[in-house]
DNA sequence: CGACTTTGACCTGCGC
DNA sequence: GCGCAGGTCAAAGTCG
């Protein structure tokens, strides 16, 4: 990540990032082993490859300033911009493997247990603290594209171990659980959506606890970018009774990289409060910027939401940028597949004809393209994201709500 | 023969 | 308590 600062130009943005991660250094160092595992519950560890912890509420005073409100450590133990696996797991992915266990020794053991949780869970006599966790939220990524594979190349080994007609989709919907290693917790489900069979809805769910190939290094980043942003922003709901996902955050964020095809393609992400246990956000990749916008998004409010800032990724200037654009509110538990999507409705076959261009790349390489065509990128998504979701949450104490867990560095 | 997929059964959580 | 739906298991089948 210093490598990171050090090629970076120095962007506002950017800059306004790095003053988060020196913050969190600070942070880290001071609470650094004290506290490892004691963070709280809902603080999910995704790796965006770095944490970013918005430490110090009084170095960010400027109200004007969104970042001020990263309050929630990023400790995305998901992977590090290296891709190096994280030792740090979610707290969800510890109940669900213990995998929490300094033995690496214990590896088949886990994977027994994992088996079994929802059946019993009688592995050990961790109990008390399975049960303790049982009720912590388990972060979903829900990464929408078009894909006429049966599922996307995400750059990860998957192994298929079952298949479910999910009620109101007659497209059937798969599970896959990540074969790398053995251990891996990591699942994902595929359903194509009904409407639109075009469509693939990935579901990404824990943390991969291995070194990941670069080609699937990008997903993992994103995916983790989008949990922690969803994270964060249920954290930082302090105002919202019914708890933890239902509080309606409004954000998006738009990547418009520089494809083969030269023309943008943005991508956007909406969290989806489908669950309180299970907190999705979506990745949206089936919008296609209209060519006369370029960058623009233009996502129509469809409830009460005022206009927000979007941000955005400018390559052809290589800065980041401020959409003019509108989120959508998610006033309800709706599921994956009750998301509106005008954009495509109001796309011609002309366009479809394009974007049937663009199911042909990977969502891996999409990806890839986004976050590595600028190595600076990466840090900016997360410093966005996170200075997003707090941008309309009202801060609350310092740390008082274990948004300040340990860093997941 | 090993790895993977398929598919019916089973388990769990949740709403009524 | 009951039924439904989602999620997972595991035996059987398939493939290279």
């Amino acid at each position: 990540m210093s490598k990171l600062a050090e090629e970076d130009p120095p962007h506002p943005l950017q800059m306004r990032f790095f003053d988060i991660l020196q913050q969190e250094a600070r942070e880290i160092s001071s609470s650094n082993s004290s506290n490892e595992e004691a963070e709280e519950p809902q603080l999910v560890s995704l790796g965006l490859g770095r944490s970013q912890c918005m430490t110090d509420k009084k170095e960010t005073t400027e109200s004007n300033d969104p970042t001020q409100d990263i309050k929630t450590s990023l400790t995305l133990g998901l992977l590090d911009f290296k891709g190096e696996f994280s030792s740090k797991l979610t707290p969800d992915l510890h109940r669900k493997g213990h995998l929490e266990s300094d033995n690496p020794d214990e590896e088949e053991g886990k994977e027994t247990c994992l088996s079994s949780r929802t059946r019993k869970t009688t592995c050990d006599g961790e109990d008390n603290e399975v049960s303790q966790q049982e009720q912590v939220k388990r972060a979903r990524v829900c990464v929408r594209a078009r894909c006429d594979t049966p599922t996307m190349n995400d750059g990860c080994q998957w192994r298929k171990y079952g298949q479910k007609i999910s009620k109101g989709n007659p497209c059937p919907r798969a599970y896959y659980r990540c074969t790398v290693v053995p251990a891996c917790p990591v699942r994902k489900q595929v359903q194509r959506c009904s409407e639109d069979m075009s469509i693939l809805t990935t579901t990404y769910e824990g943390t991969h606890n291995h070194p990941l190939p670069v080609s699937a290094r990008a997903m993992a980043s994103t995916t983790a970018a989008a949990a922690s942003m969803l994270l964060s922003s249920s954290s930082t709901s302090t105002s919202n009774e019914s708890g933890l996902c239902s509080s309606t955050f409004h954000t998006g964020l738009s990547f418009s990289p520089h494809d083969s095809f030269s023309r943008s393609r943005p991508v956007f992400l909406h969290p989806n409060p489908a669950s309180a246990l299970n907190p999705t956000i979506t990745l949206d990749l089936t919008h296609d910027a209209p060519p006369s916008a370029s960058t623009m998004s233009h996502i129509k409010s469809k409830s009460n939401v005022g206009p927000t800032p979007l941000w955005g990724y400018d390559y052809t200037s290589g800065r980041p940028m401020l959409l003019p654009s509108y989120v959508r509110a998610q006033t309800g538990p709706g599921g994956l597949e009750k998301q509106p999507r005008q954009e495509q409705m109001n796309h011609g076959t002309a366009v479809e004809k394009d974007q049937q261009m663009y199911s042909q790349q990977s969502l891996t390489e999409t990806l890839t393209k986004v976050l590595t065509s600028d190595p600076s990128f990466q840090s900016i998504v997360a410093a966005v994201i996170s200075s997003m979701v707090g941008g309309d949450k009202a801060p609350t104490g310092q740390g008082g709500t274990g948004r300040f867990g340990p860093a997941g560095l």
